[in-house]
DNA sequence: CTGAAAGCGCTTACAG
DNA sequence: CTGAAAGCGCTTACAG
């Protein structure tokens, strides 16, 4: 209170008119906080992942902080460099979608107290806090779903692909199967990762011809849901009606499905929202002791509705 | 060659046995320069920005520059904060797709000789450097295209929206068709920017009912033209058949569309990677006298094939 | 209470 | 040629 207000008045005055703005470098470099959140996702192209971006930016804003995009492209060797990159930048915190060529990068980064939350996926070995969709409970609500229904004849079709989200799915499935006492392993398809789309399709042809009597099909991804629409539409079988379709997968790309189909979609903006607060809860030394660092959150359920409408596009 | 090889190898393996890297924080301080481009756009998770973001990165990366990805999400105020954000965090230069809101927070980064691009849009008035697809020949190519097979009645879908990329296309299908003395105003419509998908379905519908001679459709935005397709499936008209359809679009959307539609692509590719070689030539003052700094790239003419491959998706 | 000084981690102009 | 000092723009601990 040792300044007058005119004199405050008068140095605000000037700041606004000479647009006067702090350089964040300075401050950063004295202070040694950035209030920057690297975000490291494998690209942010996908609906699933900018829509994390999205929702992630809009927490972290709420607690003053900006967010960095990174994203890897899905080469093994740009996530360490990224990594890199933003420790040399200073940044707070990290928010990052883990790959195993860097789980290495994670331990350090660790290793230095650096605040840290994977999304999406996690290692198994290394105890890094996350955030992530419950894949068995999707899977246990999605098959309670089909079961309400009296079907059990359900094929579900996975990929063949090294990654804890999709092994988890499997998993929950087979596991959910023997609880009912029905037979698990003859009902799993795996499709090869690298399988071109028609191909994709006789392949998944074939084996529902084969299983004559199968009633429901579940897909484990959104890429294998829309294989799986495609080949039943190709064979004239209709949904709603002889075939129940579910699919796990991230809500943007609905308006791609057929009116009818099942989704069990990704709790998106649940998971981007509850990563940030993990991370400025580490920032801010505020580490709720009660709180788990190891979040699964549920998916929802959603049937696909006829009156669903397109999002207006913007205009290129 | 003061220092002997013994003693540089040394603390070479010093430093990266203790992971040293050069807080960039300080270099930025002390040179003034961040080595960073502030991407500024409307939305980062749509295809076109997508896929623009990308290349900008890929092509700054070549010239040393990291890219910080700021988004509006299409909101007036959050573009002016953005612009000032990036001031204070000292980037070298910007890259921006323009709204009406910045006009003049972009003329105040100009008269402090800030190196600023724009892309897929540009001010009348001020004149700041830009790169864009050249509307006019774009749909004079389009056009042009079905002129060859002898179609002259080609309705022009576009949408009531005050944006200069859409106005230069309506006056370029106008005066093209004043070119062929043929008649204009009477093949254009024009539908709300907000009008919900179905309504606009159905206008569409009447109209083309209305106009019994049409022989084409020319779509002058990505979202017209699934519109337009959705319209054309629900009045059973064939696709290449009995309607020749073209669209203005960026490529990344060809998967939604069927075999035999044809596309006036936006050149995603080149806008970023000239966008960055502006902002570069004037960073590193090497401003050739001879260099336009406004530019038009020419759209590519694609017709979507039907062996076209889905792209593989991330699993999540 | 207040104003001047130290220092964040670098680079570079400068004195020796 | 080389090593020590100044300084980028801030914040904060400290002396007066």
């Amino acid at each position: 209170m040792r300044i007058s207000a005119t004199v405050e008045k008068k140095i605000n005055q000037l700041a606004t008119k000479h647009r006067y703005h702090p350089n964040q470098i300075a401050v950063s470099l004295r202070t040694g906080k950035s209030n920057l959140i690297g975000l490291v996702v494998e690209t942010i192209s996908g609906n699933f992942l900018g829509s994390l971006a999205r929702n992630i930016e809009e927490e972290a804003e709420l607690s003053g902080y900006k967010v960095v995009y990174c994203s890897t492209e899905n080469q093994l060797t740009k996530g360490r460099e990224l990594i890199r990159m933003l420790a040399q930048r200073q940044v707070d915190g990290y928010i990052i979608t883990p790959t195993p060529g860097m789980e290495k990068d994670i331990e350090a980064l660790q290793e230095q107290k650096r605040p840290i939350v994977l999304m999406d996926s996690f290692y198994q070995k290394t105890k890094v806090p996350f955030v992530l969709v419950d894949n068995y409970k999707a899977i246990a609500d999605g098959m309670q779903h089909l079961f309400l229904k009296g079907l059990t004849r359900i094929l579900f079709v996975t990929v063949d692909l090294d990654l804890t989200q999709v092994k988890e799915r499997e998993d929950a499935f087979l596991s959910i199967m023997k609880e009912k006492k029905l037979p698990g392993k003859k009902w799993v398809t795996r499709m090869p990762y690298d399988i071109q789309r028609q191909d994709a399709i006789n392949a998944l042809r074939k084996t529902i011809l084969e299983k004559k009597e199968v009633e429901a099909l579940f897909f484990a991804t959104n890429y294998l849901g829309l294989i799986g629409l495609e080949t039943l539409q190709s064979m004239k079988r209709k949904i709603p009606g002889d075939v129940a379709v579910i699919c796990f997968d991230d809500h943007d790309l609905f308006r791609l499905y057929p009116p009818g189909i099942t989704v069990v979609a990704q709790p998106v903006e649940a998971i981007a929202k509850t990563a940030v607060q993990l991370l400025i809860a580490q920032l801010s030394g505020k580490q709720d002791k009660n709180k788990k660092k190891q979040l699964r959150l549920a998916a929802k359920i959603v049937i696909r509705g006829s009156t669903m409408k397109y999002k207006p596009y913007l205009i290129h």
